[in-house]
DNA sequence: TATAATAGTGACCAAATGGTCAATTGTCAA
DNA sequence: TTGACAATTGACCATTTGGTCACTATTATA
């Protein structure tokens, strides 16, 4: 388990500097200082582990930022929104280069899918972000503006991630906190209508179905010591199975989970699954 | 040279489906109806015809760019830049999307050079026409500007160039010149100021050279018949080994070449080394 | 028609890659 | 110390890839 982590720890600088296909298996085992079969004990194939460091790195952006949304107040709400996505851009940078470099290939379709799913995640956390903080005033103009602020997120951090300029954090987004706000108070005439986002939204089938949310549950639980968190998934998944408790316990439950390390994913999941 | 051009388009659009690294010589042949043979008749490389491609597609499209940009007058210029730069991504739709796939891809050092060459020209001319078209207003703001307008395009480009999505290419581009309006018009917080953007072009070393110009010239001397734009190139030739017309012949000179089909390129860098 | 020159073919090659597995090494309870 | 079990190794394999070259077909020329 531990080796894992070597290995994922590891490849993710190769494949930050030369790509996932420029970089090979023997590669990243001798920069890991293991044999070629070490690897392999760990991961069933190449495919698995670059599936496997979006799995670990997505989820932690997206919770983390989905975290940040919530639990700040309507004033700081998008210079938090923006210094929380760079500062994890810039923290996790190597990842944030596969990110760019690998978003649109095209070798493997699960990848693909796993991308466009992570995508659609940040995407809706955008939309309720600017919902709440703009309300009806931006209701024709909101798919625009979530284009807009996902697109100055992609360009400025080209400027850090493949130039190293000295980074200034605050500056840059209060410089965007300005753009944007100026361009959702001015808008007037949108591109993308309610229908282009449907269309768009086509290829997204996988949803987050219960299922899936007890199983990730499950999961946390067997690699969990006995604790406050443990018990408040166990309580969670029973809720899942058969209703019994009052949202106001679910939500406190999930409040329990929220700040262990291993369970922010879930949190998120729940959270949206709950719609809260 | 015909077969040639049969590559690059077949080529083109395996590359577009699949990626450059994933399209094997052999596909691409088979695509051609030609033999392993015959490729390497044509070109030296994998690497070769992808660099041909870059260079084919970008010299058409930043001349085109450009063009646009000389000829229109203020009033309509954002629109019929906006207009002209996403009429050429539709139209090239495979080659956009290469584009957007390899961009940040590391394989080849002198791809990635080229890439940045172009990049650069790009930048110079939605600098150059912003600056005409706000004046001294964006003088703070020009270089944020510059990168929203390119992330801009960026971003609204995924749209249709990976979404099948029905495209209105008129309100596209009037969206984005409202986008664009207001943001020159109201910015008052940069984020990147001057010396970052020295910063950034540090990597930029090649420059168009006068050398450069004449080798581009005479190429195309050679594969011309006699004609105007043939004579117009040699005295331009002339004129680069040893100045002796009017700045005003010159650009006639130049005047003279832009329609014809092969000489975009050229005369875009005869502008560009004038400053026309 | 004969000859030369050019264009085109596809079997073949060396190198590299992801993945396997019999053999080796390490661990630890008895 | 032993021996059973697990972890680890790296030589090895099948496959694929870009690229070559001796040979053939076609076209232009005399």
């Amino acid at each position: 388990m531990i080796k894992k982590q070597l290995i994922m720890e590891k490849a993710l600088e190769l494949f930050a500097k030369q790509g996932f296909e420029a970089t090979t298996v023997q590669q990243i085992t001798e920069y890991c200082g293991i044999s070629k079969g070490a690897f392999y004990l760990s991961f069933k194939s190449k495919d698995e582990l670059i599936l496997a460091l979006i799995d670990h790195h997505m989820m932690q952006f997206t919770s983390d930022i989905d975290y940040i949304v919530r639990k700040t107040n309507n004033e700081n709400l998008l210079y938090e929104f923006y210094y929380a996505a760079f500062h994890s851009f810039h923290q996790h940078s190597d990842f944030a280069k596969i990110l760019m470099k690998e978003q649109t290939q095209t070798f493997n379709e699960e990848l693909i899918k796993k991308m466009h799913y992570y995508d659609r995640q940040t995407e809706k956390i955008i939309l309720s972000m600017i919902e709440r903080f703009y309300g009806e005033e931006i209701k024709q103009t909101k798919y625009d503006l979530m284009y807009c602020i996902k697109g100055f997120i992609n360009t400025y951090s080209h400027l850090f991630l493949f130039y190293n300029v000295p980074l200034n954090l605050n500056l840059l987004s209060e410089s965007l906190v300005e753009k944007t706000n100026l361009l959702a108070r001015h808008t007037k005439l949108p591109f993308i209508s309610e229908e282009l986002i449907q269309v768009i939204k086509q290829p997204m089938t996988e949803e987050d179905s219960k299922e899936k949310i007890l199983e990730n549950i499950q999961k946390k639980i067997e690699e969990m010591e006995e604790s406050i968190e443990k018990e408040s998934l166990q309580l969670l998944k029973q809720q899942l199975l058969e209703p019994t408790l009052s949202p106001a316990i679910v939500k406190g439950l999930i409040e329990n989970i929220q700040n262990h390390p291993h369970c922010k994913w879930t949190s998120y999941l729940l959270q949206s699954y709950y719609g809260f």
